[in-house]
DNA sequence: TATGAATGAGTTTTCATTCAT
DNA sequence: TATGAATGAAAACTCATTCAT
């Protein structure tokens, strides 16, 4: 165990270092893969040295998740904030998914690639079931409120989920604009097809 | 430098050899992932030696690509071999392949799972966007026939496809059964957002 | 996780590779130290690439563990197969052991030295005790056929071996030849201290 | 680059700042090892920052030798004072080194050890030599006195230090009690094996 | 065709030390 | 004197691939 005299630190700002970390880790993990992405390729981006991403994470994989979990809050927030009719509240959260999808593909790309899923600890995969939980909870009471079709309603937040994963992804792959017409068919066919009402075709309130 | 008396290669049947080894890979990748899966477990899985693999797939990587190409050929079968209205060819593919996701979950998890995308090559990714067109050309001559709704063929394709892949994964992991009302309420409800009928709940004439 | 083309591997007999490696680590262990030497050190004196040490030796942790209770087996077979008095039964164990440390410092020193209790693992230490509770036991018999001095029986091994360590250790490191006046001097010092006999002087039978 | 406002250093008198390193340097080498501590450990142990440290001792390895020496140094001391015959000086020698394990059980193994051996410099060496030669000198002219057997003086002293060392590290383990039956056993064992008299049980004058 | 010991570049992680504040 | 974020060389360990048998 040598150790030859280290150059001295530059110093920065602490806070802005850990945010550089996240950003390369976030960009790289979802541009290239976890595997793919070596510890010297995010430091290297982030303009610091090997070492110090591990003055900021216990380790890569801790890393790994704590961007994963901090993608998941993101996506919360629409949800606990949206108000309205449950169609009302899925359009505002799809608009504001898309919107992340824009301006931060990677953070969209980190929560809902599915390529992480199995890197995930156990405080994560939490985190993305309370996610599915508070979206089956607003499904449920669009149920109760005779706007939502009968079924389960973990199984109509479900779908819903399948479809919208699909539009976030291409948006955040640049493939479709958030207004591309592909995205309004397949969030008016989603409620089409969860809607109570024999003809769902009337544009919603708040678009 | 002595050297040991090697062990005879044990007497097999060449070819299946090559399937044991594919088995193996196949649980193996979609079951801990790629990177997590050593040359030597495959090897150990299929009860040969580590060498032995090299003699029938080039490199690790290559191994892979044949899983994922053979698993789109496998998927591709029912929409070539499909007849009938566009409702019932769907229902016969996706009836289809939720079978193959209950008989060979690995199978189906290597095609779906989106975990191996980024370790493709051209020709694996061919393989896929064919199955893609062969899925979309189905869908145009639907819209040609009145039965699908207006919108880019393409698109419904996809929202096809994105809720069938839901349903897929979710029988290749056991936890639903083919037959689940959530899988009936996910394809009834795929179908009422393409079908240009406006009233869609007809059940379809092979079911 | 990029793997270049390997340099094909020289043949060898695998059992001597697991000897080079277990010689090259002893010597490297004890005389620069366990952290002190690295594992390319190892596999560069044992003549074999860095990784083949992981084809013998789960880690270096083990492999060091593994050459520690080797060392303790050795040291166990004078005693399990002496005969006589307790007297003689010493002498010959001292006999065997000194003889060890000139033959094979290394070992003698990997059981001696006490710079590596702290990194052994359960089985190591068990090892070790149960060396010295063969030695207990000896002494303890010695006790009841009335050549020991009264003391618990422990105690007095403890003693003994507290002396024949130094002793072990002076040969291993050629500061003392097995016959040098001084390791005379101790033994018959420890014998002495420990006979039950007034005037313990006379040669023990086997010298 | 913004420089975030450095945390003022806390106030404390310099000396107990040094104090408190090599206490915790102390207690940290001896229950873990040296290289199982990390000079963050020391630092936090200490309640300094890890800087601090350096403002002290060049490096970690100074430290030790820091410490090494003024363990010698302390044990230097009741070999300096004792008076009398060489029995009552080695009594005291060792009631003092027994006590001292009791109170401080760090500094003792500090010494004792022979983990720190191979870590120590060339000033260490010359200091641990120089006790050694001071025991030897006491012991020749214990042996001018007739009161210690014929013999190297330098083997005589080795001796006592062996069985000694035994004692101590045992004291300092708190395995034994430095009034335990087994400790007399082993001092009045080494007076036995060392003295001129045929008959050496009578008692000390100093117990 | 089959074997499996050997290879070595590449990976993650550690930690004594520095110096602007 | 004290701080603590940053450094980066070096450590242990991994594993896809080769080839003499």
């Amino acid at each position: 165990v040598t150790h030859p005299t280290p150059k001295p630190p530059r110093r920065r700002d602490p806070k802005s270092t850990r945010e550089r970390l996240v950003r390369s880790a976030l960009d790289l993990f979802t541009s290239k893969g976890y595997h793919e992405t070596t510890t010297p390729q995010i430091a290297a981006r982030a303009g610091v040295a090997e070492g110090t991403i591990y003055r900021h994470f216990a380790s890569k994989d801790l890393l790994l998740n704590e961007l994963y979990r901090a993608g998941v809050r993101r996506l919360l927030k629409p949800v606990v904030e949206s108000k309205g009719g449950t169609r009302d509240r899925l359009e505002a959260i799809a608009a504001d998914w898309r919107e992340l999808a824009l301006r931060d593909a990677s953070l969209a790309r980190m929560v809902f690639d599915g390529r992480f899923t199995q890197l995930l600890d156990e405080r994560s995969r939490t985190a993305w079931a309370e996610l599915g939980a508070a979206l089956e909870s607003m499904v449920a009471s669009g149920k109760s409120a005779g706007e939502v079709r009968a079924g389960g309603a973990g199984a109509w937040a479900d779908f819903w989920v399948a479809v919208v994963r699909h539009v976030v992804l291409k948006v955040a792959d640049g493939r479709w604009k958030p207004d591309d017409p592909a995205v309004r068919l397949m969030l008016d066919g989603v409620w089409r097809a969860m809607s109570a009402a024999p003809d769902a075709l009337q544009t919603p309130a708040n678009l």
